[in-house]
DNA sequence: ACCTGAACACCGTTCAAGT
DNA sequence: ACCTGAACACCGTTCAAGT
């Protein structure tokens, strides 16, 4: 005797969304890599056909666009403002640096498509003028975030690689050389062991600011600078 | 009347070999990047059937890892030692840039891959060298390096992924952004021209090198310092 | 409107078979 | 010894069809 309001659907069946389809490839991708992310998977994980994604979003490159941004939204970039110029970007970058740890597949896509994210826009311009500020002509500063973003991103992506092998194979491979032809690697194949560490990144750093500072500090200042 | 000599083998059928194998995979991934880098279309490239390749290798990335260290040798990296260190690893790194430049694949090869390649290692012992003879530490050698590796690495990635892009596209969408909320970057648009161009890379290499000059001359000498 | 199965043109790789 | 075709378990995506 079966009630006229019974409902046997399975579930509530959750609706697809954007949104939805988004946080789930995310943390595919996180979890298990960007090469995880297949409509299949993806799919799967929602409890859903392949081409029921396909009323959503285009193409998988549109999800992959979509996760740069939706990692980069966690980029909360507000050092205080009594902090030097030099705090602030150190601060900041770190932040980046961190926010890049946390997400493991993200450097992969931002590499292959430049940050147009929305997120990012908001970060060049809060490093714009910490820098404006700071007396940095327009052009500099320009390259001064060029630099920072470089090295951080070039790093992570190190620590990642390096995150992805046998640390102890590595080490005893590099006692190992021949010393005749490697007499400094077989010496401080130690050292090797730190490398790519969170020390060394704040270390680099560190000093590529105290370059860009001594640069900085150092050049003609442009106030009716005469050219000899 | 056949003669009893004739050979009616199509060609001499030249042999296939890994490094073959390699130059074929090279130029593949140097003209339409790795995704093309296909067992199927290498074997076309090669006028043989997929399966004839595996005689060689055992396996897709097997390929890949070969590639890394084919391209590494091209670095043949050895400034005059009547430079300053400065100056030495000024040009060993721009070398590290130019070669990765020449080979928009490689990139993508190494990060995922940390340089294991045996060409990598001879280009560590030799600024291991350099840097010990300045008078750096072993361990802050190691640093070093890291560092500048990171920036070359890092900066070449973003000059790729910005060649994929539409230029005027990307400038346009800058400077209509809306002015309130990012003024700096709405006036600065027409600098983000020469985003990650040349001249920013060696402006930039040149002030990571000086803030690590300026580093080891502050630093207290090791000779006999006390800890106070 | 929303979801789906079958199909197409691709992958890397295994296996048993050809010369 | 060297090469190969068929097959397996995957891809992203199109298309026509289901409710």
């Amino acid at each position: 005797m079966p009630s006229p309001k019974r409902q046997r659907k399975p579930a509530p069946r959750r609706q697809l969304t954007v949104p939805a389809i988004l946080d789930a490839a995310l943390k595919l991708v996180d979890n298990e890599g960007l090469d995880a992310l297949t409509m299949r998977r993806l799919a799967d994980e929602l409890d859903a056909s392949p081409m029921s994604l396909y009323r959503y979003i285009r193409t998988r490159d549109e999800i992959v666009e979509g996760l740069a941004d939706l990692a980069l939204e966690q980029l909360d970039i507000q050092p205080p403002a009594d902090l030097t110029w030099q705090e602030q970007l150190r601060q900041i970058f770190t932040g980046i640096h961190d926010v890049l740890l946390a997400h493991p597949g993200l450097i992969h896509i931002l590499e292959h498509q430049p940050v147009t994210a929305e997120h990012a826009f908001t970060a060049v311009e809060r490093l714009l003028a910490i820098l404006r500020k700071a007396g940095f002509s327009g052009s500099d500063a320009v390259a001064t975030i060029a630099a920072l973003e470089s090295y951080t991103f070039g790093f992570t992506l190190q620590q990642r690689a390096r995150a992805g092998t046998d640390q102890h194979d590595h080490l005893t491979r590099l006692q190992h050389l021949p010393p005749d032809q490697f007499p400094n690697t077989v010496e401080l194949a130690n050292e090797f062991g730190t490398w790519a560490s969170e020390t060394h990144f704040a270390h680099g750093l560190q000093r590529l600011l105290t370059g860009i500072q001594h640069d900085l500090s150092h050049s003609t200042t442009p106030v009716r600078a005469h050219v000899s």
